[in-house]
DNA sequence: GCACGGTTTAACCAAACGGTTAAATAAAAC
DNA sequence: GTTTTATTTAACCGTTTGGTTAAACCGTGC
């Protein structure tokens, strides 16, 4: 029972990322997300009493995803340039992994910014703290160049935006060929690493 | 009476961007359109008969904005550098003018890639030809760490994210005060610049 | 005054959607 | 074997939404 009670929640919870990541809240359809899930409408509310409720444990499992563990890497032994390596093949794998999360994540929180204070307050994630950290090492390495804020953005920025921008740039570059589009994200991670440690550490 | 046609065509014009930008096609609401733009609901379908034809010419109009003329630059008598600067420029104001237009193109292209190619081949735009010109100037500036692919999503990247995630990086960063977030975004443009003139030319 | 096109009003329609309900059924738990 | 729980079926409800219609209103040009 319990294991089968598992399951078919289980489903749900699949069928219904699948939807709601593609889709967004307003674009997606209980009876979509029911078909997908091989059960029927009424089930659906019979776990999930609400398209509300289903959506926020979806949000939230995506939120908690796409925030990564970082702070063992700032606190490691390791000189920034290696730090800055890892955070970018953490985030990569992440992004690979789950390349809907950014867009998803963006068309959310346009569509409902107060959410994510919750979400922060809710899992203690406290970038000031990453900032202070990374701070730190760029005034040991003297770089006063470029501000930790901007740094940080800058990072976030060339790691998720072709995520993001996915339909746009495969057309762009490459006329829609799926697995061109594929080798050059798959090569880009040390494109970024090349592009972040020239950018920091030649001047 | 042409006069005031046009005015209520464009006040028709002025409230459907204001509502699509906002919260795009699957959340815009026909009854908000008419009440932003101070008309009923009628008038709205005898101006445009359909809300995807509504849509259309919004998001026509929005496309064509977002896509600047950047080979006036490239073709210019001038230096790698100074035309990349020229081109961060370019974006950053037409960004700052229009702030929510990386986010609903991505949420719209997102929802239906197949409207790219039709509006690329409908404004004749080329990027493979911005490649081989940006192609040309890094080999004669003997740029061959990273490729003008990279190159151009990096640029990309460095300049729209930001203004698409703006509700999360600014509670991130300086916990949902808009003023800082602003001057972050105001004196961003400069960072931008340096970050990608150190990036290709102190290596 | 008359005609005409922009505009309002208000009622209305059909479809879609989230959600509910009740009865029947199957399966697991005890 | 009985009870409980999971699941299906199918009808149904209330609301919202895009869209239509018809009648009246109003300003301008002729």
């Amino acid at each position: 029972m319990t294991e089968l009670d598992i399951t078919t929640e289980a489903q749900i919870i699949q069928a219904a990322r699948k939807v709601f990541l593609v889709k967004g809240f307003e674009g997606a359809r209980m009876q979509e997300i029911a078909d997908e899930a091989g059960i029927n409408k009424a089930l659906l509310h019979y776990y999930f009493r609400s398209k509300e409720k289903l959506f926020q444990s979806i949000f939230q499992e995506a939120f908690q995803r796409f925030i990564p563990s970082l702070y063992d890497v700032m606190l490691s032994e390791k000189t920034l340039p290696e730090k800055l390596d890892l955070i970018i093949d953490r985030y990569q794998e992440l992004l690979f992994e789950n390349p809907y999360l950014p867009q998803f994540i963006l068309q959310e929180v346009n569509r409902n910014p107060e959410c994510l204070k919750t979400m922060f307050q809710k899992f203690g994630v406290q970038p000031s703290t990453f900032i202070s950290f990374l701070e730190k090492e760029m005034t040991k390495e003297g770089i006063t160049h470029i501000t930790p804020q901007h740094l940080l953005v800058n990072i976030l920025s060339l790691n998720i935006f072709p995520f993001a921008a996915k339909p746009i740039l495969s057309i762009i570059l490459f006329n829609n060929n799926k697995d061109e589009y594929l080798e050059f994200m798959k090569e880009r991670k040390e494109y970024i690493k090349l592009f972040i440690h020239n950018a920091l550490f030649k001047s």
